[in-house]
DNA sequence: CTGTTAGCGCTTTCAT
DNA sequence: ATGAAAGCGCTAACAG
């Protein structure tokens, strides 16, 4: 076995036709006539021809392979593998393979992905670009002509499409949702100023408080690491407030998990006791904790919100991104794990 | 610009020398002149020239390009995207790119990749085949000489390399741990027996027992969802045995989670009034429940050790698998997180 | 050490 | 509707 290799030559004589007319009946042509493709395509299953991509698109015009290049910062993040599951079902199904790697938040390896990627030809690149890209890092690809859809992190100066989290339509949703349920304190737990989605959530937490007619106090605004352990740190300085919050929207779901485990530690049952809402971006609903609500953007429909996007801009060859910052999906889910509350928001 | 795509007779052009001369550059050739290399270089780099991959694999022996083919059942289990993460280290340091798709358990999906991989020249292929695949699935990529290993589930009749998780000897190694502890009585939560791995994980615990002395109570092998949901269900029908067990191996994390739910349900703190061991393939030590001790695969490990596999297959040219059955990496883990018993095992 | 000459397997005019 | 011929970008013998 695995002799010279089964190429069209090899069916075209089998079939008596030439190479061209088995070329035509590989590209679907509806130009040869019925009994001649049976006779070929017989050939091609007898003989276990396997059709050579790289051949014909070196030959093709512009050498672009049907492959989308992936590249995220961290495929064991939960939200990143979901993503990329997104960005997989609609490359699949037009007719793209996906090649998907980790830069693992190191912009140099970042580099070489890119490179590699350049080299097999993809037709687009899809990225979640690690801390420290500079916008100039995708020049080179850019005006090769490759287009680029930048997701989950924006990238400051870029031309190209950039999707993100709905993080202030989120916390605003959640806070909305705490005060619907008659709480007047509210506390914003963990995380630092120095973080990008700090701004954005606490921006929709204070928005939302606002439009209630209710004064921020900076007080319940509580800094700490977006880490389950920083989650229980939080929980337990809101609570030494002179006013004490009686609920409190987290940065993200670790935080969150922290604060019911601090509360239980202090024997208040949370949901009950006091209300928690948690940014949920990485473990989504699978991992529902009891008496959590969350508020959860779909990592799923992201990646294929991303790859539809890229797909248009392959298709339609215009290169120039410029696409909005958009939100994908907001669910605030209650503790029993059912959603009651379910929003689009698309730009 | 993306004009006419820069290629190897512009660069000679440029450089003043022939297209052969650029490509022996390209190679890493020792034998061109250090001065006509770096004028060759130079023109590389202003030209903005990048390498077609696609063209050289065509005209090199064999049109096998540089890339491994890798498919998963599910990216969206972390246990996955983990190995595909340690496949993917190992492949890129040797040169290769990842291929990663997600098959979803659908056996006709899957076949698709294989094609589409194929076509696409995969030098070798890293496939956790879904539920239903029959190995003879794999015959025409193993007659054309691509290499496969197969992993995580096993694959009767196959003649390809596989790599299995260390079942038997990690709930063995929890079953001793527990034993250690001083338990007699001992629970094992969890699944049906028309899972493949449920016969593996009793058997380790049932060895455990019988080396120790201890007769097993089949009352104590608790048949139940494998879920969290399952995990609170069993733990209940085990509290309700005559003579109670006072610690509980569990099929896997999951089940695990509801056990510590149920006991908290019951005002008993896992770890102090009842010990439990999880059996960690999916969730890892990164959302560690307090209190409860995990045995763990190392899923990173055993992608790296499948794809050193394959590497090994690919450049030794044969395509023989017979490989064995191999266990990877145990860790038997304390509630605080510390690791109290490392074992490699390797066949 | 460098240039010449042939293709790899496929698609694509252009004839027929 | 089908065939002949040219060539995509690169590498692999050989010559020089």
């Amino acid at each position: 076995m695995a002799e010279g290799r089964v190429t069209v030559i090899d069916i075209a004589r089998a079939a008596g036709v030439s190479k061209s007319t088995v070329s035509l009946v590989l590209q679907g042509s509806s130009s040869v006539k019925e009994e001649t493709r049976n006779r070929i395509n017989a050939a091609i299953r007898d003989l276990g021809y396997v059709y050579n991509r790289g051949a014909a698109t070196l030959r093709q015009t512009g050498s672009r392979s049907k492959i989308i290049g992936v590249i995220v910062n961290d495929l064991t993040n939960s939200f990143f593998a979901e993503l990329a599951v997104g960005i997989d079902m609609v490359v699949q199904s037009a007719g793209y393979v996906q090649f998907l790697s980790s830069c693992a938040e190191n912009p140099d390896r970042q580099q070489e992905l890119i490179g590699s990627m350049r080299e097999h030809g993809i037709s687009g690149l899809i990225i979640c670009p690690a801390r420290g890209t500079q916008a100039s890092d995708f020049k080179a690809l850019e005006s090769s002509g490759i287009p680029v859809v930048v997701a989950v992190r924006n990238l400051p100066g870029t031309k190209a499409s950039t999707l993100m989290s709905a993080n202030a339509v989120g916390t605003r949703a959640a806070t909305q949702h705490l005060l619907s349920l008659g709480h007047r304190r509210i506390a914003f737990l963990g995380g630092f100023s120095d973080m990008a989605v700090f701004d954005e959530r606490t921006g929709g937490y204070r928005d939302a408080l606002r439009e209630a007619g209710i004064q921020v106090d900076d007080e319940l605004v509580i800094n700490a690491p977006s880490s389950r352990a920083g989650g229980v740190e939080a929980i337990g300085r809101a609570l030494a407030v002179a006013e004490r919050p009686t609920a409190a929207v987290c940065l993200n779901d670790a935080v969150a998990f922290g604060v019911c485990d601090g509360l239980r530690a202090r024997r208040l049952e949370p949901g009950a006791d006091f209300a928690v809402v948690g940014f949920d971006d990485v473990i989504e609903a699978k991992t529902a904790v009891p008496a959590l609500t969350t508020v959860s953007v779909d990592p799923q429909g992201m990646g294929r919100r991303a790859a539809t996007l890229l797909l248009k801009q392959i298709n339609s060859n215009s290169s120039e991104g410029e696409a909005v910052t958009t939100a994908v999906r907001l669910v605030v889910r209650e503790s029993s794990g059912k959603a009651i509350n379910v929003r689009q928001e698309m730009a």
